[in-house]
DNA sequence: CGGTATCCTTCGCGATACTG
DNA sequence: CAGTATCGCGAAGGATACCG
């Protein structure tokens, strides 16, 4: 995600390294599943590929939102983690978006029926 | 902005509807100003164009996160609201989010020193 | 299982000009 | 001042194949 030369407030720094189409899930899954491997990701997002999951989660590796630690050994395995300080900051946000969804999709199901 | 067939969890159907590049801010302004008109808002955010600004204003009068209303007479005058119930909780996430941005550019600031 | 490389497609956004 | 119409580009993201 391309960041920009000029800032109108802080806030749209953040919102332009999460802006892309599945950074806030990968997060809300890794938070909710509680230390998942990439494969296990994979599974619980739909319809992502797994190229696309590993580019999103490298970028968010790099903002330290996300930390990962690898075991030893085969089978390979490798568990994402929020970050304490910044990542948990995001998720108090995304519970907000979370209760809010919630809305949304009720109001779409008392209108079909 | 696509909204998808499958969603994984509620906060997506949100995020699906703000992940553009402005609305955001878009936002955060008409929060901040306090109500402000379509050239107002245009005058604050570096670097939008009116077409956009109002595509995206569009967007958001759709969702109800944002209300207008007209003045009648000449010069004709617009103001911009945030809607009391599904606007504020978008406000609410993204003052985290504001937050969470001055402490990344916080430590760019004494890195670069 | 975790991760990388290549190629291709799409649609979000920008520039610009025009109307009431 | 508020709002609409047209056209084109580029980067985000998808499909697929391969490696340790």
């Amino acid at each position: 995600m391309k960041l920009r030369k000029e800032y109108t407030c802080p806030l749209e720094f953040i919102h332009d390294i999460l802006r892309g189409k599945w950074k806030t899930v990968i997060m809300w899954q890794i938070y909710y599943r509680k230390n998942p491997s990439l494969s296990q990701l994979q599974k619980d997002i739909k319809g992502i590929s797994q190229k696309i999951l590993l580019e999103q989660l490298n970028e968010l590796l790099e903002y330290k939102l996300v930390s990962k630690e690898k075991s030893l050994g085969y089978p390979l395995n490798v568990q994402y983690y929020i970050t304490n300080d910044k990542g948990m900051k995001v998720i108090e946000a995304l519970k907000i978006y979370q209760k809010l969804g919630e809305i949304y999709l009720d109001e779409l199901k008392s209108i079909s029926k």
